[in-house]
DNA sequence: ATATGTGAATTGATTCACAGCG
DNA sequence: CGCTGTGAATCAATTCACATAT
């Protein structure tokens, strides 16, 4: 049975399961749908009704154990096992990335990056390995990649898409401000923070209502 | 009259924005709902829909007119003004922030970094100048700052906030995993792209349908 | 002919209200 | 008594269909 969430709740679960990690390190033990939609800006219905694709039971007049409802959302999103990914365009963005400190406990592994220039490739730059893009077959099945994070300059997004499709791989992290053209089994999620500025500049304007969202 | 466009349709109106820009760069004249959908990734009929917004008739039987059309896309969105922006927290993101090439011909100007270790301040690690973060509120005055890029750590996230909320900014764009509390005249936009990991595991997950969104 | 603009229909998401359980 | 779990009701967003303009 293929489970199916929509995208909008999977991102609230990914936010509930963020505060519960907190709450957990606090050792906290049990927290209310109000306490959890309040940490994540959202009302405590929207939780709730959220909740019901986890299998973690609340407990009625006390709320949810922390430690179960967090394992269960974990579980559920995929996040028990680990993940490869790999950096594709080793450029400022790129670097920044490979020494994010923040991956952190979770299920994600930056394996290496790849560029087309000559003089980024087999040096250390960074804490990882850099290699020519048309490594990327082999390289991808070596060390099983899953996920790549693009940060190539945007003329060369799609065609590096491809080539990531071709060698198999099934997720992509797009930072450049393209809607990249992949096949429905591969699945690409948008990080463009110059759209965010845009957002931004529009609800700064002196008549613009400020609408939640 | 002050407006007031869904969230959503805002990300959507910035993406066709995007989108002919390039189209008029190519000298591209006309352009149809549908093309602009299929380069968008939205269907034609949500494209019309959205462009009910924006006060630029197309012509029936040809399509829209691409320059008009982004020029009153541009100016719905707040972006015919400069926005002045300093980045707070200048880790190996903010520097990267920083150093990115792509606010182009936009209307943004990154005018400055701050920075609570004082071994960052002063120095020119970019371009930009950094200065201690208790000379907030007088730089924003002086640089007339209208957003904040909010790149410091998870722990220092909130209380950052609370700082640039008082020196008199609106806008902050969020780098940090944190839900900001904030008053209601400031906006937040989030770019949280180990949310985005998070969204593309559970996505990545053999038993789990393909959603769009 | 062709593609816009828009009311109507549909689909989906959020909020409400309250029964049920601890 | 407090808080979860969930059907029902409301609200919002998307899709459809077609009249309308060029």
């Amino acid at each position: 049975m293929p489970r199916s969430i929509p995208s909008i709740t999977v991102s609230r679960l990914v936010a509930y399961l963020r505060v519960l990690t907190d709450l957990e390190l606090q050792q906290v033990d049990y927290v209310t749908s109000d306490e959890l939609g309040a940490a994540a800006g959202v009302s405590a219905h929207q939780v709730r009704k959220d909740l019901v694709h986890a299998e973690a039971p609340g407990t009625r007049g006390r709320g949810y154990t922390v430690a179960l409802l967090r394992r269960e959302l974990s579980s559920l999103l995929g996040l028990t096992r680990p993940w490869n990914a790999a950096i594709i365009g080793m450029g400022r963005l790129g670097q920044a990335l490979a020494d994010y400190p923040y991956y952190g406990n979770s299920s994600f592994n930056v394996k290496t990056g790849f560029d087309i220039d000559p003089s980024k490739i087999g040096q250390r730059l960074t804490s990882l390995p850099v290699y020519a893009m048309d490594e990327l077959p082999q390289r991808v099945k070596e060390l099983e990649l899953d996920i790549a994070l693009l940060t190539v300059p945007v003329s060369a997004a799609q065609s590096a898409a491809n080539s990531l499709v071709e060698a198999g791989l099934r997720g992509i992290l797009n930072f450049t401000p393209t809607v990249l053209a992949v096949p429905p089994q591969v699945r690409v999620e948008q990080v463009d923070f110059v759209a965010g500025l845009k957002r931004l500049a529009f609800y700064l304007q002196p008549d613009v209502a400020p609408a939640s969202g």
